[in-house]
DNA sequence: CGTATTTGACCTGCGC
DNA sequence: GCGCAGGTCAAATACG
């Protein structure tokens, strides 16, 4: 809305401008000699028609601001005294107000579709967020009553619409497949973790973000226990069976000895970790196997029963590439710069899941609409279960792909996309699977579309987050993290050395020219630490005072506390923010969009999970073009 | 002094 | 059962 104003102030703006024009024109005309056809024709351009008579009787001045006044004994007088050289010089005068007058006039009417546009978005966009927040309802209401009576409490909202999974069908296929796309590149990241991996937005107590959870649960508990109801997500309290969860509680998702899905993102960065929007604590540091750069174990600190942790490391082969695995729930609200996150995370999670529902996932090569945040911003991720109903703008993130490993599925989202043809990512993302034998899993290769694909809806998710954030204090907490990082910069003495060093050895040789000017620019943005602030501050602007964390911006951990309780108690006691925010509805949910090559499985059950957001298409890798109008299409689809 | 990071020890899971 | 590797814990240390 605030988007939309803007434009309606600049509008009116330029109208205004518009009637100035005009009315400069008249008093040319009036002061001097102008004729009276060319004062007529000014007021038709204007859309105002001057008679022959007000112009010759009229003595006063109009009230009307549209009309053209001419006193006529003054311009009678004027055509006596004023030579033909001054007429020739108000008659340029007039003209050049003329043309200024026609462009304005184009300008205009510009900025009428425009609005008119935005407008019809959204309408559109409010329309399609009311019919998810009906439909979730609705589910809510089924579910509890018929598939979920453990679950004795109202807040809990049990949907089944996400990850209803059976991975173990295609273990083995997928390791046949892993074992020839092997290359090496991922093999600093651990694969073997399974389960459900839901980062992000999704609080626990949040009823379709639970039931999102339990759909997203891992393979193994859908497939044995497919008839209980429960499905426990969380692994750290090993072996119990989750009952019921609690709003408002710092209760996590139980799950059995189920494994976490992960999602594992690679990006080039040059900062020890990414901006993600979340605040970690480190709590290890491991030298992985097959690779000199440690690896950094993080878990989050906003909330100190958080659950998810997150492993980050440098790739081995190229160190400017930091791999962030997540891995985990988050049992508290996310900032919005991480809540643009969540759609795309959990996309990819549900590509997995849904791949993984087939029983002909072999070697399935998909895209994944990607919040074109990540790519943009590269500061959040969430791994926030969507509703199916929901049907967000969806973004293309190039090399990206989900790799199903046997029983642990991982998402690997790779967002260095800057040289999408010097290797591909399906095979740079099969190396691990080879290294590690007993990890194999299908690589789901998502098309590497080109960067520039995600330029025409840079903003969107912001948009989207906004409006599901517009009561979170979205603008305190980004500042605050931002702060925080900056702070907070300490990296790994060793790691960072290495990166240091690679850096600065590659720093000559690594800056290559861009071919695609927008693709350059989206890698700036990228890859500028800055530009979450940027859009922070946009927002902060746009909104004003979004909400009561408006305290201390560059604080860290030490008030992260504080401000969650404020998030949790505004969310909390604006339900309909809060669940949407848990649902990622308001962040830009992307949702996947299969695409042809080498989809060997139509996917039945991605069609179910995801029967309005999954579609197919035949888009390729290197258009970035048609990556770019599928894009435009899917928006307007909302 | 409080908080975050470091780092060695310990635990766990998996393969042989 | 043993060894390896990943992952976690917690005391020590660093930092503001």
């Amino acid at each position: 809305m605030e988007n939309k104003t803007s434009e309606i102030s600049f509008l009116g703006n330029m109208q205004d401008r518009e009637v100035r024009t005009v009315e400069s024109v008249g008093k040319l005309e009036a002061g001097s000699s102008g004729s009276t056809e060319m004062i007529n024709k000014l007021a038709e351009v204007h859309g105002k028609h001057i008679d022959q008579e007000d112009q010759e009787n009229s003595s006063m001045p109009s009230s009307s601001p549209s009309r053209i006044q001419v006193p006529c004994a003054m311009e009678k007088n004027t055509k006596d005294e004023i030579s033909n050289s001054a007429r020739r010089n108000q008659e340029e005068l007039l003209k050049s107000a003329e043309a200024e007058m026609d462009e304005v006039k184009g300008e205009n009417e510009r900025l009428k579709l425009l609005l008119a546009r935005i407008a019809k978005d959204y309408q559109t966009l409010q329309m399609h967020f009311f019919d998810i927040l009906q439909q979730e309802k609705t589910r809510y209401t089924d579910t509890a009553s018929s598939n979920q009576p453990k679950d004795q409490e109202p807040e809990v909202l049990i949907s089944l619409s996400l990850g209803i999974t059976s991975i173990d069908q295609e273990v083995g296929k997928d390791e046949k497949k892993n074992s020839n796309l092997s290359n090496g590149r991922l093999e600093n990241e651990k694969l073997s973790s399974t389960g459900e991996l839901s980062l992000g937005l999704d609080c626990i107590s949040e009823p379709s973000s639970t039931e999102n959870m339990r759909n997203a649960s891992s393979k193994n508990s859908i497939a044995q226990e497919l008839k209980e109801d429960q499905q426990p997500t969380e692994i750290w309290p090993p072996n119990k069976l989750l009952k019921t969860v609690r709003s408002g509680d710092d209760e996590v998702l139980e799950q059995g000895p189920l494994k976490k899905t992960r999602v594992s993102v690679r990006a080039r960065c040059d900062t020890p970790t990414l901006n993600d929007g979340c605040q970690w604590r480190k709590y290890g540091q491991k030298i992985a196997k097959g690779n000199p750069c440690p690896r950094g174990y993080y878990r989050c600190t906003v909330s100190p029963s958080c659950p998810v942790r997150k492993q980050v490391q440098r790739c081995a082969d190229d160190m400017s590439i930091l791999i962030t695995t997540y891995e985990g729930t988050h049992d508290h609200p996310l900032p919005i710069s991480a809540a643009a996150m969540a759609s795309t995370t959990s996309a990819a999670v549900s590509m997995l899941q849904s791949r993984s529902s087939s029983s002909t996932g072999i070697g399935i090569s998909a895209s994944v609409p990607i919040s074109s945040s990540i790519a943009t911003n590269l500061h959040g991720f969430n791994f926030s279960t969507l509703s199916q109903t929901s049907r967000p703008p969806q973004f293309y993130i190039p090399n990206s792909s989900i790799s199903t490993s046997n029983s642990h599925p991982t998402v690997t989202l790779d967002l260095t996309s800057t040289a999408p043809s010097t290797s591909s990512p399906l095979g740079r993302f099969s190396s691990s699977f080879s290294s590690t034998p007993r990890y194999s899993a299908t690589c789901l290769n998502f098309s590497s579309s080109s960067s520039a694909s995600l330029e025409p809806n840079a903003l969107q998710p912001f948009w989207h987050g906004y409006t599901g954030y517009n009561n979170y204090g979205t603008s305190a907490y980004n500042q605050n993290h931002i702060g925080y990082l900056n702070s907070t910069g300490k990296q790994p003495a060793l790691q960072e050395h290495l990166f240091q060093t690679y850096m600065n050895m590659n720093q000559n040789t690594s800056q290559q020219p861009f071919k695609e000017t927008i693709e350059a620019a989206t890698k700036a943005i990228a890859s500028n630490p800055n530009f979450q602030s940027v859009v922070a501050a946009a927002l902060t602007s746009y909104t004003g005072d979004g909400g009561g964390n408006s305290g201390d911006q560059n604080q860290g951990v030490g008030n992260s506390s504080c401000q969650k309780m404020n998030w949790d108690e505004s969310l909390r006691a604006n339900p309909l923010i809060y669940q949407s925010s848990q649902n990622g509805i308001g962040c830009g949910s992307s949702f996947l969009n299969i695409k042809s090559s080498s989809l060997n499985s139509p996917q039945q059950s991605g069609l179910t999970l995801f029967p309005t957001s999954l579609q197919l298409s035949a888009a390729t890798k290197s258009s970035a073009a048609s990556a770019a109008s599928a894009d435009n299409s899917d928006l307007l689809k909302l």
